[in-house]
DNA sequence: GGGATTCTATGATAATTATCAGTTTTTTTT
DNA sequence: AAAAAAAACTGATAATTATCATAGAATCCC
């Protein structure tokens, strides 16, 4: 069993508030596990029951809508954890994490981070400030995608992809997203999203290979995002 | 100055779980005020240092979109707090309140509601709750934003200002929208959402009277809301 | 009370975006 | 390596929504 003392997660996210006992026994009774591209973390409606750590990889956390199209809300990423929010209002999840890329993962059962929470105040505000956090991003969401067109929002997502995610030697992002999961974030038909992308491409904003993107004219893309 | 222990904002939001002393601390800092329909209760950028308690009326709360047009992202209530997000994060606000009706608030500086959520962790866990109640509401409202008509949110919007808000004895909404308010909740231009108004008018779904709404058939709305 | 201003309403038209249908390319499976 | 399945792409068309223009109604304000 690894240290939870060197993880990455631990370093940046809430964990890190943990004190070095609170640390020994949640690395006894966390579960480590392999996830693999295209395998589910957990369904809109399960009890999940505890949070999961991710030391590697990358998924999608998605929300079914009333007219049947799926709507991605977040990538979450080596170093973050997911599930604290379903933990603190208890009751089952409200969305599905899907795995984008093989994953490595640790899952802390509830108890354990609850009894964290309620006995180590530092712990407790870091979360705070976590989710206030998350909450201020989903209302620059909210504005965008009540706002902004379809290729506003495109070119907006790619700038953000660009920022959070590592890219390797050539510069291509590493995250597989088909065509339908990039539509499926900004919420548009599969195909206005090929549309836009083939023309961005053309434009040599960006470029890809196989499932990755590589952006080569953040600038242009800014440009777009924030012009009428 | 009127006692906290009393104060609807109390029983209703986080507040509830102050101790007796750490009440009386707050209520010999806190300040009251009357605001008036229309005027700002803080902008996008300002330094707001403290939290609002809504003891009486209803504001918008509202960021103005890169392309120029507002953006509200929620409306806050009688007993609601406002400002705790900014106040976590520290920094500037990232959005405007502003009035809708005549408004009673009180004001708490931020020192003061700080040193609570250091000292009371029962505080703080509620804190957290409402954030991650608030985080998923706004996962709730993207999903609907990305993936629903113009009319489909529409209806949506008129369902929850039924639920949320009380109503006269005629049966009229008691808050004061305008028709752009409206269209700037769900992200649509102004003659789009006056169309919608007439025509959910002409169906019986609503009615209207001076700025006020009545909602008629909330099956109805449901339906539109829900089918594609 | 009358003029100014803001808000609501409606029609015509343009722009954006979704849908459908079909083809090509890529990936997976055997 | 061939067959099957999934994903990417393209064009045509329909539906949705925004914009512009203009008029009437309500509200504000001396």
């Amino acid at each position: 069993m690894s240290k939870c003392e060197q993880c990455i997660v631990r370093q940046l996210s809430s964990l890190k508030e943990l004190t070095r006992d609170e640390l020994i026994r949640i690395s006894h009774c966390k579960t480590s596990k392999i996830i693999k591209r295209g395998e589910i973390l957990f369904n809109e409606g399960d009890h999940v029951n505890g949070v999961f750590c991710i030391k590697d990889g990358v998924c999608k956390v998605s929300k079914m809508s009333e007219n049947g199209r799926d709507q991605v809300i977040k990538l979450v990423k080596k170093g973050d954890l997911l599930g604290e929010r379903s933990l603190i209002t208890g009751g089952p999840a409200n969305l599905t994490a899907s795995a984008l890329n093989d994953m490595e993962i640790c899952f802390i059962p509830k108890e354990e981070i609850v009894r964290d929470l309620k006995r180590n105040n530092n712990f407790t505000m870091s979360m705070l400030k976590d989710l206030a956090e998350s909450l201020r991003n989903a209302d620059e969401v909210i504005v965008d995608m009540a706002q902004k067109t379809v290729k506003q929002r495109l070119a907006e997502t790619l700038i953000h992809l660009d920022k959070k995610f590592v890219k390797d030697d050539e510069g291509y992002i590493d995250v597989y997203l088909t065509r339908e999961d990039i539509a499926n974030i900004i919420g548009t038909a599969t195909e206005s999203a090929i549309r836009i992308l083939s023309d961005f491409k053309k434009n040599g904003l960006i470029d890809f290979k196989e499932k990755r993107i590589s952006i080569l004219n953040v600038r242009g893309l800014e440009r777009i995002a924030q012009k009428y």
